[in-house]
DNA sequence: GATGCATCCTCTAGCCGCTGGAGGAGCAAG
DNA sequence: CTTGCTCCTCCAGCGGCTAGAGGATGCATC
């Protein structure tokens, strides 16, 4: 079981120093052991929970949601429906969140194409920001 | 001319009240003229700025950007080169918003499908979690 | 053993874009 | 005149970090 130092721990886990130390202030991971002259020092396991974290993180889990998720892989043996609504949940909200982004794509498109090159006057960007109406898409 | 209160400007731009205040302060809306009993009170002008604003926001348009692109509405002389690159900046950020987006979905779609509803020891959901070498897509 | 430099420590404050609350003043209707 | 709503200012807080000050430690090199 080696142990490795916070920014060894850093590097190899995509996760920035100050924010792992963030991460250990909120509780969300554990206060590694130190050394003597008062250094955090990060086992395999830490690593593994740093993964974990960075992963979810990326899929835009909230660190709450991960705090519960984090809890359920602590004690294996409960049911993991939590976890599923969870996952069902955020699901959900990054399927909104397409749908949403799609429609302002068009818009942008839309914008960035009716821009003649010439004056703010002419100009569809301008145009299209001040009135809302003139969307293609009424919902964003 | 009518000027409206702040409480019906909010409801007329759907822009709350207390980020119309906040607006102010950071200098995006002018500070309006105000009643005898301090009351603020706007014009059709700045329902229109407001509208703006918010159609901006919904967006996904920083509020530097809108700063720029007010700036831009107010002095209609000028070419309109800078709102299109702030535009065609956005577009290619919601591109590839959506694309990583689409990759978690997925990924959620998987962990989801994968879950069979016993205990989390063989659950899809934290397991992929916990390793990111599972997910169907590398990058998210 | 001294020096130099990277890495680490704690603590605090700041970022964005709001949002909410306290505590008080103004105003219109009954 | 009272009730109840809106409005005012000021300040604090949210999430999720991020940055900086000011100092200690650790390790390689001379």
């Amino acid at each position: 079981m080696q142990s490795i130092a916070i920014g060894q721990a850093a590097r190899q886990s995509g996760v920035k120093v100050p924010t792992i130390r963030y991460y250990e202030q909120i509780g969300l991971l554990r206060a590694p052991p130190r050394s003597e002259g008062n250094r955090r020092f990060y086992a395999t396991a830490d690593l593994r929970r740093l993964a974990f974290i960075r992963h979810a993180r990326e899929l835009g889990f909230e660190i709450e949601a991960i705090r519960a998720l984090l809890t359920l892989q602590d004690d294996p043996n409960q049911p993991c429906a939590t976890a599923d609504r969870i996952a069902k949940t955020r699901l959900s909200e990054v399927e909104q969140r397409i749908k949403s982004l799609t429609a302002l794509k068009t818009e942008l498109e839309l914008m960035v194409k009716g821009c003649s090159h010439g004056r703010v006057e002419e100009c569809r960007v301008i145009e299209v920001l001040a009135d809302h109406g003139q969307c293609a898409h009424a919902r964003h």
